[in-house]
DNA sequence: CAATAATTATCTATTATAGAAACAAAAAAT
DNA sequence: ATTTTTTGTTTCTATAATAGATAATTATTG
């Protein structure tokens, strides 16, 4: 039962209460959010200005700061930049939403999402979601890169037989899921991750599976080594 | 005097020292980096973990989390939000298509770009292309934001001489690109960046050059500090 | 299998924080 | 012009949260 600091954890709340707000917001109201008093807040904020990580427009409605990209610039760098039109590609050719998801913990967390411009109904597989390693197509494809165990579910197993994971209806009614553990990600950084796209139950699964493993082993190629 | 919190303080801090290290770094020599007991290490990293911030690989040590690619993903719009005005501003008063870059390693990266409304030509600069800091208009002038080196190129020297780069077919043949450092991101949060104009020969260098320069003063305020 | 390292759990003194309150300054409304 | 509201600082104190030690437990490694 590790315990967690309360300081810290308001504070990195707050950075991401700032974040969900494009138009910025002012401090008595980012008080209001994390339930604080206001002289918390202005404390909390100095601290995090002084990281660079928020800043104070003139109007005085806080944002982001640009520390964040430097932060950002030092993880992984070039899975995402590169990996971006790969997506969109992939998503166009399978009609479906397509997605990389990195392990982190005992959960898998989206990072970078790419929908299909055409189609009536799409999926939205929101950036940032995160859902357990057990759980759904993505997870289970992280799960089934990593060496076998003992307790390796049965999908897992299969997944790892397989070269890719399908599921349907795990994260939601009526959405199918497809992904394949990215290759040599881990080796170099220790980072897990694997692609995928979700889509509703009418996914041509056949060609999805085609399109995902290339995908993976495209991305393996252009993250290098 | 506006005070800091010491817990958040160092967490942040702690999240730093995680970045700086590529190879990844252990809880022990993280606390002994922060001076702090080893135990509060672990209360930390905790914290930072249930965020996502952090994760530990199978060795154990700790990495950026992906949690980083969603505040990242947060802090463009945000960006772009304050600066895109500007740049149109910018775009209108020189007839060139005007672009904000950003650092990313040893390239640099168009993170903004307006283009100019009137005009028959317009010189396109795709938002993401990247190119190395060596050449064009907008990586000279981050080279020349920086301290001064040995091995700078005459080019570089200029620039920081001068307070802007200018450059004439470096990227594109007949493209004429004048940038110049943003000052004062550097510092603190470590970003890197510049603004500048790009457009066919016939571009009024003079004006472009004082258009710029006074953009890039403009945004040295609105992004912070 | 010992020995070392990594991790978690428990405990208490004390410090850092929470939260209130009071105050000044700037905006907004009257 | 003068209230009223909002925003930002400062000071203060009770107390809760944290620091840090110690110890117990679990992995790792030679």
């Amino acid at each position: 039962m590790s315990s967690t600091l309360q300081t810290l954890d308001r504070g990195l709340l707050a950075l991401k209460i700032v974040s969900e707000h494009n138009e910025g917001i002012s401090i008595a109201k980012l008080a209001e959010e994390l339930e604080v008093h206001r002289t918390i807040a202005y404390r909390i904020v100095a601290t995090l200005e002084s990281h660079a990580l928020l800043t104070r427009t003139q109007g005085g409605t806080l944002r982001l700061g640009a520390g964040i990209t430097l932060l950002a610039s030092r993880f992984e760098p070039q899975l995402h930049t590169v990996a971006l039109p790969l997506l969109k590609t992939l998503a166009k050719a399978t009609r479906a939403t397509a997605f990389i998801s990195l392990a982190q913990g005992e959960e898998c967390m989206v990072t970078l999402v790419a929908e299909p411009e055409e189609g009536m109904l799409r999926v939205g597989y929101r950036v940032g979601s995160r859902h357990p390693l057990t759980q759904g197509a993505a997870g289970i494809a992280i799960l089934a890169g990593r060496a076998p165990k003992e307790e390796d579910s049965p999908e897992v197993k299969q997944a790892r037989a397989d070269g890719y994971s399908l599921t349907r209806g795990q994260l939601q009614r009526g959405a199918v899921g497809v992904a394949t553990h990215i290759p040599t990600t881990q080796s170099r950084s220790g980072m897990e991750a694997c692609v995928g796209v979700v889509a509703m139950d009418d996914l041509d699964s056949e060609r999805a599976i085609r399109e995902v493993k290339i995908s993976a082993i495209q991305l393996a190629e252009l993250i290098g080594q």
